[in-house]
DNA sequence: CATGAATGAGTATTCATTCAT
DNA sequence: AATGAATGAATACTCATTCAT
């Protein structure tokens, strides 16, 4: 009943924080809809900022695991790069609340300099940035890709990775981007050109 | 001297939403960084909010005439893409700040149904989706681009541009996309093949 | 209408915080008593903190002025000594609040080491030391007094008037030290032996 | 090891409550420093407030027994009052924690009517009080001292007693007063003039 | 004896907004 | 057009205390 309790502040705090965000998201509210005291939260928690940087940190977690457990012994290497953008693709509609709490960057309060908050989101997309980086080396390599400079290329896929899950998550279902569509542009800006 | 302060107070509140987000400006630090009482600031607006969705609205206006004062005549398609991309480059570079005010969504507080902000924000998004939508149109027929589905491409290419501007604004400048990488990306993502 | 308000809150507060001690007294409190509401307090000063900071101030100004007008021209130094305890009498007699404030050692929050707080009361104690250090002087160099040496006797007459000020504050009428006594025991404990 | 709990958290409540007050000492704090969680204080002690006056209850207990070991066989009488002076100098510099306690009027909150905080500190003073009364009877009797009236010169002879105990309590070594110097003073005060 | 979990009642402080002038 | 004074409604957070085990 312990563990249940304060799973359960968590959870309901990831949902009013993904839905009206952190500064209008009250501590009251979180307890309430939590079926706690207010007290409760800060007996589990040492504050309102430490529960959000908690969800945070384990939304991180999930997020490296994912993008880990992507196969690495793809035929080609832009194999990689499809299953990237489907794997954001599948969390924009499997988990979009989590997806929200990633993008809606934190409130700029939470953001300063060393903030463990900030720090997450930076290794977050170091973390994807490096995936790319790595297909794009090999795919060059190979000579199935064309794609140089590798830095640039690597941030404007993140870009459009990034952008892609914001708004597969943030719009109406009518007005999403297109998975299979996404996947083919990136085929023909990458790859050789195939004569 | 009238207009001189309300034009003042928009100033000062755009700086102030701008870097510490709208929950995080309070009606006081806009009022005394303008040199102003705050009962001034209930004369010229109704309210905080009001102020908020002024300096929107003026931002999309100007936004607005700066995506039509783009040249129609250009030789290729392409280059009407370029053109944007380009555009919002220098958006992020000159005005950083409204690119900050555009970019982070409006505290979801005002970002509710028919909320002129959200309203407006939709607009902006509509009127860059069908710039891009023109140009690939023009460009299949003539065929000089292999873009379809029309619709599908649009959507990414906005991706692309809106994450492109977002990269600009909020990262540190070495870790920024760079402009012509994008275009070229695009060019290649969008001509027909060149056999 | 506003200047009475301000004194209003502080003069409750003063009686607050002399009957119930600065923790016990609320912010709440401070203003029903004074018939306004919460937030003034904080137009008006910054916080509970600097209320209570004023208030010592301006007692401290008050009393300082006090031992000012002492007389000056008296005909024997030993006079001088007995009008400091007739002063301190009659403080706690007609002021008891504000000998309440003076010697309910602040809480220790506020007294820490460079506090206002802590300043106000020893500057406070360095006033009237620097008064009795005067008479023993002056009386020593008259052959008045046969007070050596000077800085210990000083110290110990400054804890007896301490000390008569707050038995005669926080005692019932019929335990208070008398004041003729404790000025004839200055005088033998003062003067010369008389043969 | 029960017994031992009990007696660490007396030990360390009364330490915080010497240096922080009553008041900003926590239950908690009392608990995390004892090493002990905080039902176990409710379950030796009724609450705060009881831990608070335990240990003004055994405080006052060993200040009655020093009172009363106080030597009975001296040659004069102004021995005694001497002893006293030596006695409260002792414990101000051997248990300044103790000292402190006693002195730092206990918060208002404590002392109420008939609370026992209020009568036991009320008890303690009664019991210096007729020591010193005793002590001046006897050496009137004598003619060893000229001390009228009796009642006024104890209560003044307490206040000097009381403040110079406060004063080595509270302040810097180099500004408390000096022991014997006050013994000498007082000798002045009551010793039939020595013609 | 001992504790992890939980809470009722506060508690100082903040903020957008309004009123009287 | 402008302001000094004032407020209703929250708001994050604290604390002494208790319950279930």
């Amino acid at each position: 009943m312990a563990r249940n309790k304060k799973k359960k502040i968590q959870e309901v705090a990831a949902g009013l924080f993904a839905s009206h965000g952190f500064d209008n998201t009250t501590t009251l509210q979180i307890a309430m809809e939590s079926k706690v005291t207010e007290p409760l939260l800060y007996y589990h928690f040492k504050g309102k900022e430490e529960i959000f940087t908690n969800i945070i940190e384990e939304l991180f977690q999930k997020y490296s695991e994912l993008i880990d457990e992507l196969p690495r012994d793809t035929e080609t290497e832009f194999e990689k790069i499809a299953n990237l953008v489907r794997l954001h693709s599948q969390i924009a509609e499997e988990h979009p609340q989590s997806a929200m709490l990633f993008l809606s960057n934190c409130p700029s309060k939470l953001m300063h300099k060393h903030h463990t908050c900030r720090d997450i989101l930076e290794k977050q997309q170091e973390i994807v940035s490096s995936y790319i980086q790595n297909c794009l080396q090999s795919g060059n390599a190979k000579k199935e890709f064309d794609a140089r400079p590798v830095d640039h290329i690597t941030l404007i896929l993140l870009c459009l990775v990034n952008e892609f899950m914001r708004m597969k998550t943030t719009r109406e279902k009518r007005d999403q981007p297109n998975m299979q569509a996404t996947i083919e542009l990136c085929r023909r800006a990458l790859l050789k050109a195939h004569l």
